[in-house]
DNA sequence: CCAGTTGCGGAGCGATTTACTCCGGTATAA
DNA sequence: TTATACCGGAGTAAATCGCTCCGCAACTGG
């Protein structure tokens, strides 16, 4: 009858290590699979029991929301980062690269699949405010193209998010060609961030994209 | 007894019609749903039976094997005017914007799955040395950046043979955001096509990739 | 060493989805 | 009308899905 006194869990450092494990393996395998990611393979992925994926998580979809929600606390922190940058085509640019190296890209497939919490709808307030104002600083500096706007980026970094070589070589198991194919992927960023500094090339054809088209498709 | 007279055939065009159909759909709903496309999904697309689609195609692997060799041929086709403009830079960017509006990128997903055919191999011979001498003739012209390389060009073309806001709002049915997404879509091509271009930005990093990249995934 | 507790992996479940077959019906040329 | 070539999609066995359950292993306090 008497209160058992407060123990610390036995196995709770392998727990943490194995949630980090899950979230990572989420991530790359809906870069991979999209829409059609199962449980099983997340699990199988970060070397991990069905089970302990959903004593973690009640469902599936409580897995892709916790996922959204990381990465747009990281897309905020990112760009917070980057307007404490002191040159601000330095911290625009690397506001894109950190959103495209944390995997934002593979949450594309779950827009519309979960329900949209209300910590999301804040972060991703905040993170579309910061991202506003590198663009109007690199806008005043002169070395962002005065076309681009902060719709734009966001649609680039969407685009380049995902990338279609490393994520086939990791299906197919090819461990040996990833350094390369990593490699070969950070040049094709750099091609399109150089595409972004103003006084290169063609102008950019149609009207300016509005924010509906990212916004729209989380309903 | 007599030899029954040559008969055109009653439904002959219905049945092209129907053919150019499924292919446009299995493009679309590769693009989509990737490795997982499914056959129920590729008829529904086209508007036409599941037994229409399996009277034309034993099966499903040979559909994607058709897929990729008319790909392949207009890939090679692509190449081709592009030499055939006077203008190296355009000659160049109207070979990545063809790759990429017909939809190139949509058979990276089945690499690996189908088993190659030698029309296939020949095709993507003729393609790559095409490609070779187009970035050739930009860089004696002086208007390519000189680092790129041919495989930097097919890997950036992958990257962007598949746009992940058209893709999504197709599934989703919202035809209405359609025509703005593919407007957005045009810029980001424009930016990246910019990016290509001599004298602008930062150097590319890391070693030229090796078309080993590009070749090991299809076995 | 022994209990006691906590988290582990994965076999198993019913429901769904898969590639593909088969056949009654329909549109077209003669 | 009749013959023919093609159509759509219900049906089939097999595979796969999200999720539950439980026997077992790993760790802590005595």
């Amino acid at each position: 009858m008497s209160t058992p006194p407060p123990r610390r869990a036995p196995r709770q450092a392998e727990a943490e290590r194995n949630d980090r494990a899950l979230l990572q393996a989420a991530r790359e395998v809906l870069a991979i699979d999209g829409a059609h990611a199962t449980v099983a393979a997340i699990a199988a992925r970060a070397g991990v029991g069905i089970g302990s994926l959903y004593r973690r998580y009640r469902t599936k979809e409580e897995l892709f929301q916790q996922l959204s929600t990381l990465s747009l606390r990281h897309s905020a922190e990112a760009a917070e980062r980057g307007l404490a940058a002191e040159d601000p085509w330095e911290g625009l640019s690397r506001y894109v690269t950190a959103c495209i190296e944390f995997g934002q890209g593979s949450l594309a497939p779950v827009a519309g699949t979960i329900e949209v919490t209300d910590d999301m709808r804040a972060l991703a307030r905040t993170a579309n405010k910061r991202l506003m104002a590198l663009v109007t600083r690199a806008h005043q500096a002169g070395v962002l193209r005065p076309e681009v706007t902060p719709v734009d980026i966001s649609l680039l970094i969407e685009q380049l998010a995902r990338s279609p070589v490393v994520d086939q070589l990791r299906q197919q198991g090819r461990e040996g060609l990833m350094p390369a194919a990593t490699e070969a992927r950070k040049r094709i960023i750099t091609i399109a961030l150089n595409g972004l500094r103003a006084g290169n090339g063609d102008p950019l054809p149609g009207e300016p994209p509005t924010d509906q088209l990212f916004t729209e498709r989380w309903r």
